[in-house]
DNA sequence: TATTGTTATACTCTATAACTATA
DNA sequence: TATAGTTATAGAGTATAACAATA
C-alpha cells in the first residue's frame, strides 16, 4: 500500500485523514481475515443485516460495485451457508438476499470486531477526546454528503 | 470502490475514519489527474523532494512498496523529466533520485493541490475546529507510531 | 424494449522470484 | 556471498460488454 499526499501536515488534516483511514481500513481487514471474510464480504453482511431482502442490483448500488461483481460476493457468501438467494414472487428476475442463522452469528462476530478495532484505533484518546473526534468526523461526513450504508456515489438513487 | 465496516457509526470513529479517508484519498486522485499524476506517482515525488539522492530501496521502504513496483514509478517520472536517476560515485549499484526543475515545479503545484483539496474536506469545520480535529488526528497518529514521510511497515528501519 | 442477474473477457495494480551488475 | 536494481511472470481485484430469463 502507498501513501498518497501532500507536504507532512501543515495546516491540513485531509492528508492525515487518509492515511490514518487507510491504516484503520487495513487493520479491520487483518482482523476479519480470522473470519475468513474480505472488507468487501463483510459490506454485503452488513447491507443484507440491515435490509433484507435487498437486490443484487441494490446491493451493487450501496457497495459502490458493479453488479457482476456482487455476483461473485454473494457466490462465496452463500457456498458457506452465510446468506440466502430467493427468487422475489413479485418479479422472477431478482434475488432477495437475506441472512442465514449463521450469517447473523457472523455479524454479531462483526460487530465485537468493529469494536476491539475501534479501540485500537482510538485508544490513545480519552472519552470526551473520543467523542469530539467522532462528532468532527460525523460534521465532515454530513457535509460530504454521506449517508450510512449507502456508497456516496450513489446516495441519489 | 468499496466502502468496509461494520455498524452505522454506534460509539466508534474508526469505520467513519476508513470511509473519509478513502473518499479523502479518492478526491486527491481525481485533482491530481489533472497533472497526469497517480497518487503513487505523487508519493514519489514528495519523498524525493523531501530526501533528495534517496535510492530506490530507501524510497520503497518508505512508500511501503516494493523495490520492483518503485522501477516502473521511477522510469514513468524520469520519462516525463520530473526526476533523474544518477549513478551512486560510492556505490555504482545505486541509484540516486533527484527532482528536476520541472519535478519541483509540479511538487509545488501539489502543495497547493493539496491545499485546496483539504479546503473541501474541512470546509465545514470553522478554523477552531480544524486544528482541534488536526490534534485529534495527529494524537492517534502519534499512538499507532506513524512517522511523517515514512509507511508504517517500516518505520523501524 | 427494458431490466436482473450472469458469464466472458480484459485491464490495472501489485508482489514474488529469477537475473545482472556491482560490492 | 550479499545487495541494488531490473525483468518476467502471476495473482488479486475489478469493470465492461454480451447474454439469458423475465418483465
Amino acid at each position: 500500500m502507498i501513501e498518497t499526499g501532500a507536504t507532512p501536515h501543515p495546516t491540513g488534516s485531509a492528508f492525515l485523514l487518509a492515511q490514518l483511514g487507510g491504516h484503520a481500513a487495513e487493520r479491520f481487514a487483518e482482523r476479519i481475515a480470522a473470519q475468513d471474510l474480505t472488507p468487501a464480504q463483510a459490506g454485503v453482511l452488513r447491507l443484507v443485516g440491515r435490509e433484507p431482502a435487498l437486490s443484487q442490483r441494490d446491493l451493487a448500488a450501496r457497495l459502490g460495485a458493479s453488479p457482476s461483481r456482487v455476483v461473485a460476493l454473494v457466490d462465496g457468501l452463500e457456498h458457506r451457508s452465510l446468506l440466502s438467494r430467493t427468487r422475489s414472487e413479485h418479479d422472477r428476475r431478482v434475488h432477495e438476499l437475506r441472512l442465514t442463522a449463521d450469517g447473523q452469528r457472523v455479524l454479531s462476530v462483526l460487530a465485537a470486531v468493529a469494536r476491539a478495532h475501534d479501540d485500537e484505533i482510538c485508544g490513545a484518546l480519552d472519552p470526551e477526546e473520543r467523542h469530539q473526534l467522532r462528532d468532527l468526523l460525523g460534521k465532515v461526513a454530513d457535509s460530504l454528503g454521506f449517508v450510512p450504508g449507502v456508497h456516496p456515489g450513489y446516495r441519489h438513487l
